[in-house]
RNA sequence: CGGGGUGUAGCGCAGUUUGGCUAGCGCGCCUGCCUUGGGAGCAGGAGGUCGAAGGUUCAAAUCCUUUCACCCCGACCA
């Protein structure tokens, strides 16, 4: 491809609505351009690279036994009735009518289409097991669409649904795809790390995130620095200390504390430390209240929660609530006496001289001794993990950092099998449901994060195998005839040995075309100018390093084949 | 949905507080000259319903009302 051929529309500004690294850079380079709130456009460059990512997974998916469909993007309400999540989804689901009136949605996601495929032209166990995927635009209206591909509104994700007569046959898919999916981001040349994840709104019992790591990624996560465990914050686990022996502890005293309302102003007016102090949170449900401890120090993991209540829905209690449920103000609450449920943390019952505000305006109890002074419902595990904390599952210690969620990996057992009724005859003629799994990967964010993962401060470092183009040739005066010579034969010799190149062929200052070299990305560059074509050579430059180096004409071919191999 | 902010040329912005001549600047774009190893220089030029609608006024980018879009923070999430 020449550059004077291609829609290329670089900007030498940042959009001021950027705000992250991959968005700022994707507008500059030309590589999509906003058409609505979270929905892009792909301009040529943007789309080669969508298509090398989707190729990959899609020959992955392949060789793990995967079978391409295309499932449709309209699908009628009722297929969302049987599943239930026509309400379920709520505002998140783009909905439409036709001329009849009937409604319609944009597809989230596919379970209930493809479930009903499969009920459909599926009977025996014999036809298991079954990897059913596709590649395409999925929709969400998301609340707040942000980041540009990172959280769109329409992006193209890749799906798979596994179907199996039993849990054996599922841990067999599942595993699979773990394998394929460990190949896809290593294939992509990408920094990731594979963490259990919590199950969400989709269901299921066992689940993987994959995430591409970067400093700015949007999900915590942690990792063992002795064991192989690592998990997304939301659902790593903290474990319960061992109890220390209670042996004489001064008795609980109450004092006067004015002003005092968070736990910063109980560390300095008191003079202890936030570890000491019992955080009390009034959460509320449909139907109740519950007081839910947690020390000063550490941050309640709303998920957690939601999950021991069996998911549900759930929210901080406002001022006027918490009053009449407490009869203080939300800086006094604390657990002695309270006549709410009470849920604490498994920290919470190691405490010993601790601080809690005492359910009177303007008062707060110290030495309080949990157990003695107040018996929670129970102790469970409500605190987000941090680094430093240790690991649950062996001696080590946590590391935390931050990453991008580019797959999702998903046991659905029967969930929608059941809700839809779609079943097989097995071998003993029973009925049974299908044993599902779904597998995700967002392939436009794929675009996003791995620019979030690769750039520096000139623009995009593309990993060879999702680069739009492998090789950019750059003559530094086109104008120049002899330099015009060797760069299109160069090209035109590149393009016979199956390399993907693109060629600057256009009348500008050598300045300019090294500046938006740099921005796109393109892995390799060679340059041409005359200084090093009165020696018969040219300049390779690899855009992952500072320095470049000369080639002989004779030897141009052979390097950049050997580089293209050695790096995809 | 709650809180905050912004809409002026393709991009980035000034002008709005305190209404006043033909609405400006930088970059980009077009023409010519010149230049060609890290976003050159000179000369000329095109490009605007000042987000939209309504109102106040002799006069509105500027004041008032309504409305739309976008961005940030929060609740949500692949």
């Amino acid at each position: 491809m020449k550059i004077t051929q291609l829609l290329f529309p670089t900007l030498r500004e940042e959009p001021s609505d950027a705000e992250v690294i991959s968005h700022k850079l994707l507008m500059r380079a030309g590589m999509i351009r906003r058409t609505a709130g979270g929905i892009y456009t792909y301009l040529p460059l943007g789309l080669r690279v969508l298509k090398k990512i989707s190729q990959i997974v899609r020959e992955e998916m392949d060789r793990a036994g995967g079978q391409e469909v295309g499932l449709p993007t309209v699908q009628p309400r009722e297929l969302w009735d049987m599943s239930g999540r026509w309400q379920l989804y709520g505002d998140e689901m783009f909905r439409l009518k036709d001329r009849h009136q009937r409604d319609f949605c944009l597809g989230p996601t596919h379970e209930e289409v493809i479930t009903t495929l499969i009920d459909g032209d599926v009977h025996s166990y014999r036809d298991l097991p079954l990897l059913i995927y596709q590649i395409k635009d999925k929709f969400r209206d998301e609340i707040r669409p942000r980041y540009g591909l990172l959280r769109g509104r329409e992006f193209i994700m890749k799906d798979l649904y596994s179907f199996d007569v039993d849990s054996d046959g599922l841990e067999i898919s599942y595993r699979k795809m773990y394998e394929a999916y460990s190949k896809i981001f290593e294939r992509m040349g990408l920094t990731f790390r594979v963490v259990e994840a919590d199950t969400g709104a989709i269901g299921g019992n066992e689940s993987h995130e994959f995430m591409v790591l970067a400093g700015s990624g949007e999900s915590k996560i942690v990792f063992c620095d002795t064991c192989h465990y690592s998990a997304n914050v939301e659902k790593a686990e903290s474990l319960p200390q061992e109890k220390p022996s209670v042996l004489d502890f001064p008795s609980i005293e109450m004092i006067s504390t004015p002003d005092v309302r968070t736990v910063e102003d109980v560390v300095k007016s008191l003079g202890v430390s936030p570890s000491q102090v019992i955080k009390t949170l009034i959460y509320v449900t449909d139907d109740q209240g519950y007081a839910v401890l947690i020390r000063g120090d550490r941050e309640l993991n709303e998920l957690k929660l939601s999950n021991y209540l069996q998911g549900a829905e759930l929210a901080l209690a406002p001022e006027n609530v918490v009053k009449e449920l407490v009869g203080a103000s939300i800086g006094s609450v604390g657990p002695v006496g309270l006549n709410l449920k009470i849920l604490a943390d498994f920290e919470i019952q190691n405490m010993t001289e601790a601080v809690c505000g005492a359910n009177q305006e303007s008062q707060h109890l110290i030495h309080v001794l949990p157990g003695r002074d107040f018996v929670p419902h129970a102790y469970i595990d409500l605190r987000n993990v941090q680094g430093g904390d240790p690991c649950p599952h062996c001696k080590g210690l946590l590391n935390e950092i931050r990453g991008i969620e580019v797959g999702h990996i998903f046991k659905l057992g029967t969930k929608y099998s059941q809700a839809m009724d779609a079943w097989f005859l097995d071998e003993k003629g029973n009925k049974s449901h299908f044993v599902m799994g779904c597998y995700g990967i967002g392939v436009s964010r794929i675009m996003a994060a791995a620019i979030e993962q690769k750039h520096d401060q000139n623009g995009i470092v593309w990993p060879m195998a999702i680069a739009p183009f492998q090789v950019l040739i750059v003559p530094v005066n086109i104008k120049d005839e002899e330099q015009a010579r060797h760069a299109f034969a160069i090209y035109e010799s590149l393009i016979q040995n199956g390399v993907e190149v693109l060629l600057d062929d256009r009348e500008e200052r050598a300045g300019v075309k090294f500046k938006d070299a740099d921005l796109i990305g393109i892995p390799l560059r060679l340059t041409i100018g005359s200084r090093a074509l009165k020696e018969g050579k040219v300049e390779l430059k690899k855009r992952w390093e500072a320095e470049s180096e000369l080639v002989s004409l004779e030897e141009i071919a052979g390097q950049i084949s050997s580089l293209i191999s050695q790096y995809n």
